[in-house]
DNA sequence: CTGAAAGCGCTTACAG
DNA sequence: CTGAAAGCGCTTACAG
């Protein structure tokens, strides 16, 4: 049997497809007895209203894009459920779309070959220029997470990086630590997330009048916990000594952590570290990981509300906000006693 | 200024919109110089297909759903992780559903109020029973995932939870462990998962001579890590003794890895841990975690499989599928040496 | 409060 | 190989 469109509502309850329409849309000028007699129609015939047709019809979908590298990184998965509940809440639904990371993937969503899929698309680029993201795919609202580069003409919502790097770095050494290294960074040409915490975390031995040794600097093959691990590992092999690490994220934290417990070094008491995202494993490892949080809920909520007034007409130049960050304390890099 | 429709480009390029039609789908019997003037048209207007409008002329969207309860858990965000590049692989895109684990988040998947948005549905229910699910939204494809329920009528892939649960408790008797504790199920009614688990760890233990003792059964207030730590210290507390822990999930696991640290027990010299789903935190933790691992990637492709032969028609009744696991011997619980 | 008709932007037999 | 026309299933002014 063929599927039961809205026309086939209205003959069974006799009505015209306008008034099913009213009713399947919950607009209220319609009278209870008609509203009843429709009712009863569509449960009878089970009719689910087309989305396709809808959206042709309105110009709009109900879903929004969210776009990353990798929803299997903790911290984008995390964000993915906190947007995807936000976004419900307002009614929309959540497309999900991965780069890998990759500059191709990340050109790919920028110039979108199709059009009318979503009404808006929240975007994290790891790689892709200002100048390309500005060139972004035809008249789809956007808005930019992260502290990527940020075309001024594109709405943008960050944390401030060097700030939050500077604050780890700063408590570390007001718990004593006199050789704080920074791990997790590309070996190779720095993503702009690992540049801003990196600016952060000189600033921050600035502060506290430590001098930077660029030794302390331990790079990382790929951006991953293992990686991380292993980058801990051969910095030790080498002989260098340090008694805090502030890492890049949680993930290269957790690698650090690993390491140095294989090698039998104690956190805090020989080496502190402080971690980046507050992701959940941060509160459950042994031991815990002190880690910058940043207010994603704030940060999601912000995205969410440009896009819409995006989505309702608004065109002006992009606006830049700047949410909230909190340095968690937990037993890796303690409070100072 | 509007957006350019086919009928723009076709009126620019001088041909049809059926022309047009062909040269975007990449149609092959369309003249060479045809296609080149075409194109021409597309890239000056900047044409970009209207998906809507694709969808409501062809039926299909080109989109799946994946439905399960919350994809900031690190099973779930592994598994969208997977199956949004293999549907990507099969032209399809991937919209994020998240029932927060409630029946009426579950009951809102079956009966989905919408047609026409999604091709097929990949579904990984917790709660709703088999009887419910057989109702699932009008004739939209679907696939289960998972050890719950299924319908005869719905397809479904799952591992042998049975087994698997097996092969962790008789791996941990082998390690001479004798009281062998189970962690991490429900404290009240329990899922579906949580009963094949238990009913495997019970074969287990008689294959390996073990009498059954309630007391080694650590239920969770909650299913989580945090939850999990807390009843095994709560355990410890009340003087309860054992020397291994077959692990609900990974999660569970890392739960018990840190309540067993913070008390001071090595792991695994006196207590030896198994966790299940091997996420990629398992290796990385100290002590890494042996762990139960599903075969995810045979288990989404077929479920993507299926899905697209119930898309282009079949209608038989359900598949199930069984797939493999493997234990993973890490430290926590090594190989018998 | 309700109806008849046009239109959203595509694809697809059907002709030629 | 290409064109003219109908149709996919909705919504929305426009009338009444």
């Amino acid at each position: 049997m063929a599927k039961t469109r809205l026309q086939d509502v209205a003959d069974v309850a006799g009505v015209s497809m306008k008034t099913v329409s009213n009713v399947v849309r919950g607009y209220e000028h319609v009278s209870e007895k008609t509203r009843l007699r429709v009712q009863q129609a569509i449960d009878d015939l089970a009719y689910r209203p087309n989305a396709s047709g809808r959206s042709l019809a309105t110009g709009r979908s109900g879903m929004l894009a969210l776009v990353f590298s990798d929803v299997s990184i903790p911290y984008y998965s995390e964000l993915a459920h906190l947007i995807s509940e936000l976004a419900s809440d307002r009614g929309y639904r959540l497309l999900l779309e991965q780069t890998s990371g990759t500059l191709e993937g990340e050109r790919a969503v920028v110039s979108a070959a199709e059009g009318g899929l979503v009404d808006g698309v929240i975007f994290q680029p790891s790689l892709l220029s200002s100048a390309e993201i500005a060139q972004h795919r035809g008249d789809v609202p956007f808005v930019l997470l992260g502290e990527g580069p940020a075309p001024l003409s594109v709405d943008h919502v960050m944390i401030d990086n060097i700030a939050a790097a500077a604050a780890a770095t700063s408590h570390l050494a007001r718990l004593g630590r006199r050789r704080i290294a920074f791990l997790g960074h590309e070996l190779g040409s720095q993503t702009q997330t690992s540049k801003v915490r990196l600016i952060g975390y000189q600033n921050g031995l600035e502060q506290a009048g430590l001098p930077l040794d660029l030794s302390l600097l331990i790079a990382s093959r790929s951006v991953n916990a293992g990686e991380s691990a292993q980058a801990v590992r051969e910095a030790l092999d080498h002989g260098l000594e340090f008694d805090a690490i502030v890492c890049r994220d949680d993930l290269a934290a957790f690698g650090a952590l690993r390491a140095l417990q294989e090698r039998g070094l104690r956190v805090p008491e020989d080496v502190a570290v402080t971690g980046w995202d507050d992701v959940a494993m941060a509160a459950l490892v042994h031991p815990s990981l002190s880690s910058i949080r940043p207010d994603t809920r704030t940060l999601a909520t912000w995205a969410l509300d440009m896009l819409e007034e995006r989505i309702d007409g608004y065109d002006g130049i992009g606006r830049h906000r700047v949410a909230d960050f909190e340095l968690v304390l937990r037993e890796s890099a303690p409070a100072v006693s």
